[in-house]
DNA sequence: CGTTACCTGAAA
DNA sequence: TTTCAGGTAACG
C-alpha cells in the first residue's frame, strides 16, 4: 500500500523518536514470523536485542534502521504494513504482528494485516541499492537520466514507471497521478512519448510525489503515519479511484482499466491517444 | 513481457 | 458469494 509519500512521512515521524534508543526485546507472533522474515524468532532476538538505532533512512519503499553494529533492519510494509510508536502500556494495534520494545517505555509495533511485509536484517545496504533504481525526489536526477529510463521501451509506461529497479518509490496511486498531470495516457508505449511530455512527466512524478509528503501520504484504506494518524492526499487526487466521476481539469469521466497488471485510472479527454502513425522524428 | 501467487479482510 | 486491494517475486 504505502508508496514513496508515505514510507518518507513515516520515517521522519520516527526518525527522532527511535535514534538513539536501544532495542529491550523483540516480540513477533508465532504465525507471523516465518513470514515476515527468514530467520527464526531467536535468531532475530539476538540480532536485535541490546542494538541501539543509529540512523533511519528510505530508499524508495524501504524503511532502513540503522544499528549500533553497523547492520541495517531493512523493512518494507508491501500493502498493508505500518510501523507506529506507542507507548508499551498502550493496547495492541488492529492486526499487530510484532514489536520492538525500546528503552523508553514505548515500542515500534508492526501491524500487517495480509503479512507481505518483511523485515530482514543485512551487513550493508549495497545489494539492496543495487536492484533500485534512483530516487525520483532526488535534486541530483537529471531530465536525460530519467529519459533514458524510458527510451526505447516498448512496455507501457505506467509498467515501466512502476517498474523499482528503473525508477525507485513510485506506486499504483502516483504514477496515475503523475500521468494524468502530465497528460499522457498510462498505455502509452514508453519510447513513443513526445519530448515535450517526457519533460512534463519528469517533472510531475517529482510533484505528485512531494505534494504526497506535504500531505503526509495518501490513506485511502489502510495507511496511517508513524503516530497511527491518517494522510491527507487521498482528499486531492485527480483521477485515482475516481472512476466514473468528473475529471477536474475538463469535465469527461474518469475511465478505469488495467495497465501492467494493475487498476488504471485515467482521464480519456485530457490524456488522449498518442498517434503512432505520426512518427515526427524519423523519415516517413 | 504479462500473469500468478503470496494473505486477509472489506466492500460490492 | 465474488471481487478487489496502495507490492513484488516467481513464473511461462
Amino acid at each position: 500500500m504505502p508508496e514513496l509519500p508515505e514510507v518518507e512521512t513515516i520515517r521522519r515521524d520516527l526518525e527522532p523518536l527511535v535514534v538513539g534508543r536501544q532495542i529491550a526485546g523483540v516480540e513477533v507472533d508465532a504465525g507471523t514470523i516465518h513470514l515476515l522474515t527468514k530467520a527464526p524468532l531467536e535468531a532475530l532476538r539476538s540480532t536485535l536485542v541490546g542494538r541501539e538505532f543509529t540512523s533511519m533512512g528510505r530508499r524508495g519503499k524501504y524503511i532502513l534502521l540503522g544499528l549500533d553494529d553497523g547492520r541495517t533492519l531493512v523493512i518494507h510494509l508491501r500493502m498493508t504494513g505500518r510501523l507506529v510508536w506507542r507507548r508499551h502500556e498502550a493496547p495492541p494495534e488492529p492486526f499487530e504482528r510484532a514489536r520492538l520494545i525500546l528503552d523508553d517505555g514505548h515500542d515500534l509495533r508492526w501491524s500487517d494485516l495480509r503479512k507481505f511485509g518483511t523485515w530482514s536484517v543485512v551487513d550493508d545496504t549495497a545489494g539492496l541499492f543495487a536492484r533500485l533504481g534512483p530516487e525520483p525526489i532526488d535534486a541530483g536526477l537529471t531530465f536525460s537520466q530519467f529519459r533514458a529510463v524510458l527510451a526505447g521501451r516498448k512496455a507501457p509506461v505506467k509498467a515501466v514507471l512502476l517498474d523499482q529497479r528503473r525508477i525507485a518509490g513510485l506506486g499504483n496511486i502516483y504514477v496515475d497521478e503523475a500521468l494524468h498531470e502530465a497528460r499522457i495516457r498510462p498505455d502509452t508505449p514508453a519510447g513513443e512519448i513526445s519530448l515535450t511530455k517526457l519533460k512534463r512527466l519528469f517533472e510531475t512524478t517529482r510533484t505528485v510525489l512531494e505534494r504526497g509528503i506535504e500531505n503526509r501520504g495518501a490513506s485511502f484504506k489502510d495507511y496511517v503515519d508513524g503516530q497511527g494518524q491518517p494522510g491527507t492526499q487521498h482528499l486531492h487526487v485527480q483521477v485515482f479511484r475516481r472512476t466514473g466521476k468528473p475529471c477536474y481539469a475538463c469535465g469527461n469521466m474518469i475511465v478505469r482499466t488495467v495497465v501492467g497488471g494493475r487498476a488504471t485510472h485515467y482521464c480519456p479527454r485530457c490524456q488522449p491517444k498518442a498517434h503512432p502513425s505520426r512518427k515526427v522524428d524519423h523519415a516517413g
